[in-house]
DNA sequence: CTCCCGTCCTGTGGGC
DNA sequence: TGCCCACAGGACGGGA
């Protein structure tokens, strides 16, 4: 659910609450036991000392050498109000109100936990992320680089090993941009094409987190207000309606098992040559 | 090491 | 109206 936009969004509201705040207390609440929530006992009394971002996940450094790390998954949402119902885990502060973080999670994919600071040994994605695509550390070389694999380019994408942040939503927005179909195998693309790719994937991106984000259905930000950029969206969700640039009916195939958007004429699969 | 596929969960929407 | 199934924005682990 929440791809980068979704998650910068939400972290520019906690970050103004959060900072400076010492915590009373994280506990998990109707969630297992397990990995997924690992260590939140620890966080008692730490101070948090920033509120950051690295790919989908919020990295919150607390003080005494910790870390909490927090992944929506597909349907997390972040709220200072109680929710209704699914939730995962509470944050709570000392001080001033709101003192409490809900995290709300009915599919359960997300996860909550305490770290020690950097340590992403429990996080294999987060330990092998590429490099933010919203910062001069996303250059073109080392992407083009980072796509010589035999994977279709989506799947590789979304990895998020070439770059961070991508979900099935701005890969697809991303490709379409590009005009590469996202079944093309990644290492076949051109230098020149892989550059076009990187130049989409900060726009849309960039475009996203100036919306707000997306929301499609779960997705809202702290405040609870849905994400401004479903209207923008040019081929996500979109199958048989024509596509914005050309007209050709846009389509949806299965890539890597997820649903995939893109224009048939636009993003052709390359000629066969003899 | 890389790559592919199944799995973890619950809710919802569409088709019958 | 009601039921059932397919599908949903992500990451991980196992096996090839």
């Amino acid at each position: 659910m929440p791809e980068l936009p979704e998650v910068e969004t939400v972290r520019r509201e906690l970050e103004p609450w959060l900072v400076g705040r010492r915590i009373r207390r994280a506990r998990r609440v109707d969630a297992p036991r397990g990995p997924k929530y690992a260590g939140l006992e620890r966080a008692r009394g730490r101070r948090i000392l920033g509120v950051a971002r690295r790919g989908k996940f919020l990295l919150l450094p607390l003080s005494g050498g910790l870390e909490l790390v927090i992944h929506l998954g597909m349907t997390g949402t972040l709220t200072a109000r109680e929710p209704d119902g699914h939730v995962r885990a509470v944050l709570e502060l000392h001080g001033r109100a709101p003192a409490r973080l809900y995290f709300r999670d009915p599919r359960r994919f997300g996860r909550m936990l305490v770290v020690g600071a950097g340590d992403y040994a429990a996080l294999p994605t987060l330990a092998r992320m590429g490099p933010e695509p919203l910062s001069d550390d996303f250059q073109a070389p080392a992407f083009f680089a980072a796509l010589q694999s035999s994977s279709a380019i989506k799947t590789l994408l979304l990895g998020q090993r070439p770059v961070a942040g991508l979900g099935n939503i701005y890969a697809d927005e991303a490709l379409w941009t590009a005009r590469i179909h996202p079944r093309r195998e990644a290492r076949q693309l051109s230098r020149r094409k892989t550059y076009e790719l990187c130049d989409a994937i900060e726009a849309v991106l960039s475009a996203g987190v100036e919306a707000g984000g997306t929301t499609l259905r779960d997705y809202r930000s702290l405040g609870g207000q849905p994400g401004g950029y479903a209207p923008k969206l040019q081929v996500y969700g979109r199958a048989g309606e024509p596509c914005p640039r050309c007209g050709a009916a846009i389509c949806r195939i299965v890539v890597g098992g997820r649903s995939s958007h893109l224009c048939p004429r636009c993003q052709r699969w390359p000629a066969q040559r003899g």
